[in-house]
DNA sequence: ATAGATCCATACATGGGATGTATCGATGGA
DNA sequence: TCCATCGATACATCCCATGTATGGATCTAT
């Protein structure tokens, strides 16, 4: 049995009548009369009553009717599926993300991305910086939302998302929740809520530089590895902390959070889609060109005079 | 486009091999190559990765395979429902019935039946005897559950689905109530309560012939369609009522049932199955095999020594 | 009632395409 | 460096889908 064959009985079905749907197939009535004769001994029963005035589905015919536009419908699906695969509109997308981007970013590139390419399966792992950069380098991942500033591998390229700064979140009822900007150094007595190294490494490298250009050693009491649970001790009042200012929009009224002043330029942060140079797939593309369009969430970062990366 | 093509595809893809597929398919390797490059050519598109050690599908590939598999088994349900169709085991059965059986027959024919051919989709319509015995014979319906004793036209043949007796509903509160069976003689003074003629003329039929066989004449102060109509105004005290046997079991305290006493033999009614003598499709054939399978719905009928038809 | 129109089936010829055989080229492993 | 493996190419063959011509059955109209 071959689709030409089905598309001649959903024809013949539809026209009621070999001569009208050999002219809607354009071809000639005898060879669409010997096609579906084949095809009912294939199958093994009548599909049509053969009538003087016209033919009419048996029951049998009936019944296979629907099927037969639906076998019709999906081949045309794999075409239009490959098609749409090759331009990156459908296709599966696998994508790594670390914990923070979960916070604010990754929810709305989803909605951005599957509105505009609904016919894409995203398929969305969570894991560290390090492991993800392992993975897209390997073929594992597509795409990866990832901390930067991080050393990506060979054959791996960077695409900023959102660029941030640090600034500090201190406990509401803390001396100096009042002041409008503070320096690190007025902090070095305080105990801070760090970042634990191997699983927030990126946090933890970009605050242990920070505080070493400010001079202090801060002494680190508690560690977290998402930022809204360094957050969340801060509001216990167990510490300060230097947090992305991307945060700050989003916490309780036992935190407030304040910028850093004579923040060194080269301090900045951000996530950051990883992409192998070479062998991107074309759905990666598409994702990467809604990043690109996508208008930058607008945090403290701007206020506090965000640089350009 | 082909479901051959569909199936070569399917196997390269299965087999990640051009020759291993080939093998597969039962056809020598080259042929393959070409029949998936002219499917590639046709789409615009590659499917295949071609490596010295093998394929690999592409994205577009990838994203195909599950519709073209999708597809084939589509096609495979044309020729398997076609099959079915033709031996009753699927397609379209429509049966109309009498507002009796909604009571009872209905749902017992309908779940046995579904049950053991669930491919056969059935539609249902309710209307008077008269209606659905033309419906037969004009081939609007496949089969009707009616009222019996009926005049068949020409053409369409019955088959008893369930036969039964009338016997007396009086009010629980009745002088005659605490009576084990009653002869109708006695009731000659009694408010009944009739059918209505057009719409239940069966019923009103086989009541009128059992009161002149019985020498009374009913007075009839209230008329139903539905014997469960009937039975309820019995229950609000406005009459005592002639029913079928069957509907003893399914009624309220404020109704009591009795044998009719010297019950004339040839005045049996029941619920039978109208089809078309010839023209009869398989579907409805079957549905005549589980109605005589089915074994007989114990009502009272029995109890009162139900005479055979 | 009969002639014509309509519609599907049959018979036969033809051309395109699916398949097979033989062979080549590329790649990876020993 | 040689060999094995795998897919691509070239060419021949045969099947089958299609077209043309025609027959047979049924319905309609005069």
């Amino acid at each position: 049995m071959e689709l030409r064959q089905l598309s001649q009985f959903v024809a013949v079905a539809e026209m009621q009548s070999f001569s009208r749907a050999a002219e809607r197939l354009s071809m000639a009535q005898p060879p669409l009369s010997v096609a579906i004769r084949k095809l009912e001994d294939e199958i093994g029963v009548s599909l049509f009553d053969r009538g003087a005035r016209g033919v009419r589905l048996t029951d049998a015919g009936e019944a296979a009717l629907e099927a037969a536009r639906k076998c019709l419908r999906e081949a045309d699906e794999v075409v239009s599926l490959a098609r749409m695969a090759a331009k990156g509109e459908a296709g599966l997308l696998r994508i790594g993300f670390v914990g923070s981007a979960t916070f604010d970013v990754l929810p709305r590139l989803i909605e951005a991305f599957s509105e505009r390419y609904p016919k894409v399966r995203l398929d969305l792992f969570e894991a560290a910086n390090l492991e993800l950069l392992q993975s897209v380098t390997n073929g594992r991942l597509h795409l990866a939302i990832l901390r930067v500033p991080t050393a990506a591998p060979a054959g791996v390229s960077l695409q900023l998302i959102e660029q941030d700064v640090f600034c500090i979140a201190l406990p509401a009822r803390h001396p100096m929740a009042g002041r409008e900007s503070l320096a690190l150094a007025e902090l070095a007595d305080e105990a801070f809520i760090g970042y634990v190294p191997g699983r927030a490494s990126t946090l933890h490298a970009a605050m242990t530089q920070l505080c070493l250009q400010a001079g202090i050693m801060p002494r680190i009491t508690q560690e977290g590895v998402q930022v809204q649970t360094v957050i969340g001790l801060v509001a216990s009042g167990l510490g300060v902390a230097i947090v992305p200012a991307i945060h700050s929009q989003y916490s309780s009224r036992r935190v407030v959070f304040r910028p850093i002043r004579d923040l060194p330029a080269g301090s900045v942060i951000g996530i950051s889609l990883a992409y192998p140079t070479t062998r991107e797939t074309a759905a990666a593309r598409r994702f990467r060109e809604i990043v690109r369009a996508l208008p930058p969430d607008s945090g403290m970062g701007e206020e506090v005079g965000l640089p350009r990366l």
